[in-house]
DNA sequence: TTGTAGGCGTTATCAA
DNA sequence: TTGATAACGCCTACAA
């Protein structure tokens, strides 16, 4: 291993002192463009990058950012967190952040793990997922002062950080408006329990697309765990009662893989839209809404950057999400 | 913010100096039991947890672990690496671990990736997915002498480092075997593309399974590259062939939910059987090999602890995969 | 068994 | 515009 270069090497070695060094990396302005030029030659020359511990200590930022990945559950919707994980790590990167991970079952495993990270490695922020009502994080991470950002909006709570969401409502009402151009009429609703945020705001942007078309929404929505059968289920029963649905909006992609199972052989084949853009709705060529998982990682880093930096502490940003339109509906 | 509790402020809090708090930590036998016990509490009472920025710098050991985040390509496939990634960080995190990720798109990226990444977070050592022949990243950890294990065998390369694999041959041999017992004697086999490591080891146990069966495998192997539209079309000319097979074993779950769209409607309808038992696989009932991810994780990681350690630098570890029975095969 | 001194590599402060 | 010095928090010698 060749000996570690640090920045005494690179001083030596351009003739200038150890903050001359420092002051081309962190403040270029205050140094003289010759020298600098001079001594951003030796840095290259020797591939010198300066030692984060070291940096840390002096500067108290790590340039860390912890990130918890879930158990894998179900296996289709969890596959959008990994998905977002991928472009996050792309987005922090150019903002010269480094993801950390951790893993927490819930709500106080996970704010056991924030005592943890923050004491041990001390990341600068973090990105949370899955916010829903009564979440604990939030209101934790606020009374600690430490800076982060939710994927998610603060459902239920006041706006006193910032988040980055999609518009679920504006994506199931796009579904719904496709089916009503189809020429369905009774287009039913198939969502998890109602009182989670973002079940309930999937559920009011089909509603409202009903009303807007002046379509009475009643008996058309059932409501399900969020699996795959209990998906099957639910949609053969809707599809078998009395005037029962010609199209289905569903909620994500494991309830719309039921629904899909559920129509087949029946005639017409009912239409099915799903939610998130899951490799398995490609595979089986499901129609389904799809949440621009790049643009919410890139403003999930500006947003926490801006914290960082000390600005725009409860900025919050809504994103449009987009039909992809496959063979069910 | 609770101004920081340093080591200095539980040695002034216990009446020891910080030199004892750093033994109860490091090396606790060095320390008379009843001191222990009172440093110790004040550690609890304080929620103190040592720099690791400082004992880094000290020490030398970042206690971080590199791990590449692919982009998601095809989506079904790659979902495997995920839920390895899920695994991992909790291993890790029993070992005093955490992960760090970066991306990278090619060999040469990844290894600009460990220049950078060693310079300034100096991990540990780094987790490898996905080696493959002529894999140039082994070759420059070696030479550099950087701790690191591999997730997949040193393809075509001596065995100069530690490894985690999944005995591949003895996953598509399970399936063939299943078929035989259900009767089946023309069984196909569907991979992808031939001289890479995982795809002819895959192959090879179908091959196996065959001649102990007594059966020859002329005409019924197909090499296709691995995505869903190619294992259709692929399956669909094996189907029509003449003395075409009457059940599948495919190198992949990509390759097998294409033979499976292939199937149906035929009489007698085809078995298919897939590989890596994948969220779309749960989802469409497939059939599909396992592999046995967290005992993977586990793996990597006890041998990773090893070479930190100076323990056993090219043991290796190859794991049994199982067969995951659905309706499909 | 406990305490003291020094240094890891960096950046902030201050002086030149 | 540049340079010397101190300090961040910890751990390893070494001394008591």
């Amino acid at each position: 291993m060749a000996s570690k270069v640090t920045i005494r090497t690179v001083a030596r070695r351009a003739g200038v002192s150890v903050q001359t060094v420092s002051n081309v990396l962190n403040s270029p302005h205050l140094v003289r463009q010759e020298t600098r030029a001079q001594v951003q030659a030796v840095i290259d020359e020797l591939g010198y990058r300066a030692s984060q511990a070291a940096r840390q200590m002096r500067s108290g930022r790590s340039r860390l950012i912890g990130v918890r990945i879930e158990p894998a559950r179900d296996g289709i919707n969890g596959n959008l967190l990994d998905r977002f994980l991928h472009e996050l790590t792309e987005a922090a990167a150019r903002a010269g952040l480094r993801i950390m991970l951790y893993s927490a079952v819930d709500d106080a495993a996970e704010i056991r793990a924030y005592e943890d990270l923050l004491a041990s490695y001390s990341p600068d922020g973090f990105v949370l997922t899955s916010t829903h009502h009564d979440d604990a994080r939030a209101g934790w991470l606020l009374d600690k002062r430490v800076p982060f950002v939710t994927f998610g909006r603060p459902w239920g709570a006041p706006d006193s950080h910032p988040w980055v969401d999609v518009d679920g409502a504006a994506g199931t009402a796009l579904a719904t408006r496709r089916l009503l151009g189809a020429g369905h009429r009774r287009i039913g609703f198939l969502g998890s329990p109602e009182g989670a945020g973002v079940a309930d705001d999937r559920r009011d942007g089909w509603l409202a697309a009903m009303r807007d078309a002046g379509l009475g929404p009643a008996g058309l929505a059932r409501h399900v765990p969020d699996t795959v059968a209990d998906g099957e289920s639910a949609a053969d029963e809707m599809f078998d009662g009395p005037d029962g649905p010609t199209a289905l909006v569903c909620a994500s992609d494991s309830l719309a893989l039921g629904a899909w199972h559920a129509r087949t052989g029946r005639e017409p084949l009912p239409a099915v839209i799903g939610f998130d853009d899951t490799p398995v709705a490609r595979a089986v060529g499901l129609t389904t809404v799809a949440q621009p998982l790049a643009e919410v990682a890139q403003a999930c880093v500006r947003l926490l950057t801006g914290v960082l930096d000390g600005r725009a502490p409860t900025e919050h940003v809504l994103l449009e999400p987009h039909l992809v339109v496959r063979d069910s509906g």
